[in-house]
DNA sequence: TACGTAACCGGTAACGGTACCGGAAATATC
DNA sequence: GATATTTCCGGTACCGTTACCGGTTACGTA
């Protein structure tokens, strides 16, 4: 039981080619129902298994698609999920690789990538990526790529991203109506794309409702949860302190909120808070804090299908898809009762 | 650039036999020096990249390691990345894939990893899954499997698993030691293997210390949040109701949370409180949560060891590693204070 | 009857490498 | 100087499958 059966051993089993076998296996037209029939019988006793590795050396393709991420956070496990829903629907198998934000990593696993011959590859770069070469490489292979999450500049290829702009205007605006005036903002590293986006939809929402922009409310820090509490800290001390925080992730809202309990402020009495991402455990703080939810399955799922469009028809147009988050309020935020 | 080149192609630009330029490339040491740099300097220039497809079809491995986990949460996930660690240490491809908890899928994912000859399995086993067919196919291509996290019965192999009786029995001895001593556990579902153990645990703590063991006190219920949280309104309604409970998931812990804040309860004073798996977010409840915690990352890396240890050594000795879990005290049953 | 046309099937090359065998040249051994 | 031994390299079969090119056979049509 340790040899796989092939092709070649059905066809000697019943006299007949191993062309004959191979078409009858894949439903061809020019085989006759009979020797179909038994051939599919035989297939079936032998324990038949194709060999995919032959079939994919032989055809030059392997109906896998490759897909990178930085690590796989409750955000990005779930795009995954979605990648994975439809590529499994559509008969591709998924290699999933994290980079865990490094360039390094990235590289080595692109590379095995493409030596192993995957039909291309959906990826959220890592942080630390600047240079593009690896993922051009696809390319000149006439692999399609797809961006998301993350978009990728220099290279042109599809983007399944966020609307960041709406969701960091949704937040705020959001913020404003509940009557809060002084609004600061605890954005990313600068230059970070996801980032910037963010803080511009903070900004058209500060305009659309005539609040002038307080440069002192605008602190970028890195992601993590540390630096916001320190920038919150700082923040807080101020003579004019904000009145309502907006995070552009929940991390940094968790980190903000430890701050604000420390200053012995109540949300969302004294101050509002707003985090990025809505992860599960917001529903579970005291208070329980407000967030922009991503549609992460949607996302996962719209890369995937745009990725199998590009595979069939070699040239699908370029788009980049954006989809909107949405608001989800909770009590760190909820001010006004109607 | 769209076609990539080939041992053939060095080969002929240089008059040499493909079979020397196939020696040289892997450092045989019957290729002379001179050779070897002259075919090592033409194929970087042609931007050789070995066909891993054709290598792979050729020498019937493929350097890859199939691994499946019933989805990719903080647990699984960081397990997995212990996985990719060594895995890509030691040269190895790592496949994931989820099954989502889904028999279906995982059997799915397994034939397709067979038929791609993946060089084993290391496998974490939906909780739908009874039969082992499907596992135990890889046994009879000769290809090594190990499991972890959960085990898998009926299936000869290496597991790599928590002590989940030593997790239950520090848990509550924990609680013991603060001072409960009427303390319930929220169990997963019967006859579940990590269940029963972490109740082994617990009931072993109990007897230990002589406490009488109440069987009002010890709950079946799924792991999730809901149903610990009615079992947990039932369990505080009864007239000697605990003064301390131990959920075997941190789910379930919040779930009890809720329940105990509904009642109006205080942690630690009035109860205790102690979950499973030290998820991150339980250091940001209030009050923050006891939990016992996971080697993880250290599960992770063993199984991979153990799995490229017997995908070398043909026959070395099928063990199950048993790691230690760590108990992280905190509020919600930290009652006496020294 | 003869011929054209489907319908069906077989033979074979090829995909990119590896492994094995064997041979020639260079070197060592006596 | 003849033989034995390395050292280095080429030839070739082969892995499992598909694609392509033909060749039979059977059947319909004139």
């Amino acid at each position: 039981m340790k040899k796989q059966a092939t092709i070649k051993d059905i066809a000697k089993r019943l006299n007949v080619s191993i062309s004959t076998v191979s078409r009858a296996l894949k439903n061809a037209p020019d085989v006759s129902n009979g020797t179909k029939a038994s051939i599919l019988a035989v297939a079936e006793e032998l324990h038949y298994q194709p060999n995919r590795l032959a079939v994919s050396f032989r055809v030059k393709h392997t109906n896998t698609i490759g897909v990178i991420v930085p690590n796989l956070d409750y955000v990005l496990s779930t795009m995954v999920k979605g990648i994975d829903e439809v590529a499994l629907e559509a008969g591709y198998t998924v290699m999933v690789c994290q980079s865990n934000e490094s360039f390094g990593r990235e590289v080595l696993n692109t590379s095995r990538m493409l030596q192993s011959l995957v039909d291309g590859l959906i990826i959220s770069v890592s942080s630390e990526t600047k240079t593009f070469d690896h993922i051009k490489k696809f390319q000149e292979r006439d692999l399609p790529i797809v961006a998301f999450d993350r978009i990728v500049p220099e290279i042109i290829a599809p983007n399944v991203i966020l609307d960041n702009e709406y969701g960091g205007y949704i937040a705020t605006d959001h913020l404003i109506q509940q009557g809060y005036r002084n609004i600061a903002i605890l954005a990313g590293p600068k230059n970070l794309g996801i980032s910037n986006a963010r803080m511009d939809g903070y900004l058209k929402a500060l305009k659309e409702n005539n609040l002038k922009v307080d440069p002192k409310n605008i602190i970028h820090c890195d992601f993590n949860q540390d630096y916001a509490y320190f920038a919150t800290k700082e923040l807080l001390k101020s003579k004019n302190r904000p009145d309502a925080i907006f995070t552009i992730s929940d991390r940094m809202a968790i980190g903000a909120m430890i701050a604000i309990k420390e200053r012995g402020l109540k949300m969302p009495t004294d101050i509002g808070l707003v985090g990025f991402n809505n992860e599960p455990m917001l529903s579970l703080l005291t208070p329980t804090i407000s967030s922009v939810e991503q549609p992460m399955f949607e996302i996962g799922k719209m890369a995937a299908k745009i990725f199998i469009e590009r595979l069939h028809s070699e040239e699908s147009p370029i788009t980049t898809e954006v989809l909107k988050p949405t608001l989800i309020i909770r009590e760190s935020s909820k001010r006004i009762f109607i």
